[in-house]
DNA sequence: ACAAATTTAGGACGCTTGACAAGGTTTGTC
DNA sequence: GACAAACCTTGTCAAGCGTCCTAAATTTGT
């Protein structure tokens, strides 16, 4: 069998964490700390209610404090929003940082791994509400197409390199075809079999659907000759 | 050549309509027109400026009416929004009508058929705008998250079709696996290769990537034995 | 002609929103 | 313990929101 134990990871990774915040520089560490509590509460409305439900009043209620001392610390709410994508986005790429040093045996393995990895944070209630607020958001905002379009360009760094591996004979733009397209395809699960959809429960057998047919493409696609 | 001929469609069909408007009962035939007036700005709205941007009365305004006329019309921004969400589906749900009566010579020819078309009305910027706000709304409105999986479930049966045809010796969840995994992943490239998105020009591989990868994988699945 | 349907015009209600300013309180440092 | 920076509260502002209302004018179908 051409797929024999690609579709058990071998690497129980921990779940990607929530928020990823900056170092800091200046103020005290109370100041510090609320920042990430506004930060933390505005990621949970954000996922509970929804970008609409995220006003500033909320949030300030959600972290027990006057709406006065938000806007002490995020401004506008242009700035939180700002802020809050790049914690969100910031965590991710901790993770990614972490895939590119898989050393599995083989590079289809580590594809299946990879693969697996994010069909897990797919389901996973935070990134099945979030990211189609994202999506949204980043038709109507250029900051955030931008910031998402290159956090999804370091999710594609570690396909890639994959890719790369099983085809050296390739041109670069029919790999990042390739990634591009395992990529994407992922994504849309999100839809289907993300947190409380109603094919949640089919998960599994899309991922075994999924890694198979990536395989499959990777190893035999030839773009066309007028390419 | 396995492939030869798949990824040029032979049946140039239009695009989908924007909106499908129900057969009209009582009132006049002015307060239709006008009904469709308001849900075509209303779509334009949605398109332009997001849901949030979708009000009342910035809605009245487009259509050169007074708010109270909107509200004479409907009620409650809910009932637009409900009544909105029906005519852009039904008009998804046209087409896809139209695709079951396909009669292509094979199934893998129908298969490349509907996902060009599918792939093709991802690219427009009605398409790309609308859909994510609706996934995003479907998070939090069990309404909206019924009738777009409604929706889905429309646009699977005529993958399903074909999947069937293909393989006759699968069980029905497998099938249902299979057109659901073809249908998530073109959806999930509407937020690389949709309207103004950074691989909107790639659109044309990842089409020939999917349709080889799609027929690929129907018609090679084995589901596993436990399953 | 006439009734029903549509539209205008204007207003008003209660509520939420993001933003802002002035004045207290806490914190860390010299 | 002084003292300035950082933090937080309190109160206010204009703007927008959905919903509701009335009264009159206009259009439409028969």
């Amino acid at each position: 069998m051409p797929f024999s134990n690609l579709e058990s990871r071998k690497f129980k990774t921990k779940a990607v964490a929530d928020l990823a915040f900056p170092e800091r520089e200046g103020g005290y560490a109370k100041g510090h700390e609320t920042r990430e509590q506004i930060l933390g509460a505005a990621l949970s409305l954000l996922v509970e209610e929804g970008y609409r439900g995220m006003s500033m009043r909320r949030v300030a209620a959600a972290c027990d404090m006057k709406l006065g001392n938000l806007t002490y610390h995020f401004p506008t709410r242009e700035e939180l929003v700002k802020d809050l994508l790049d914690a969100i986005i910031r965590a991710y790429e901790i993770e990614f940082e972490a895939i590119i040093h898989f050393t599995n045996e083989t590079a289809e393995e580590r594809l299946a791994e990879i693969c697996g990895l994010i069909l897990e944070d797919i389901r996973t209630k935070k990134t099945t509400h979030v990211f189609p607020e994202l999506w949204a958001l980043s038709n109507h905002d250029p900051f955030v197409l931008e910031r998402v379009q290159e956090l999804y360009a370091r999710a594609r760094a570690s396909l890639l390199e994959i890719v790369e591996e099983m085809r050296p004979d390739l041109d670069a733009d029919s790999r990042e075809d390739l990634a591009l397209f395992i990529s994407a395809s992922m994504e849309g699960m999100t839809v289907f079999a993300g947190h409380n959809k109603p094919f949640e429960h089919r998960m599994g057998q899309l991922e075994t659907i999924a890694i198979r047919s990536f395989i499959e493409i990777v190893r035999n696609y030839a773009p066309d000759v007028q390419e």
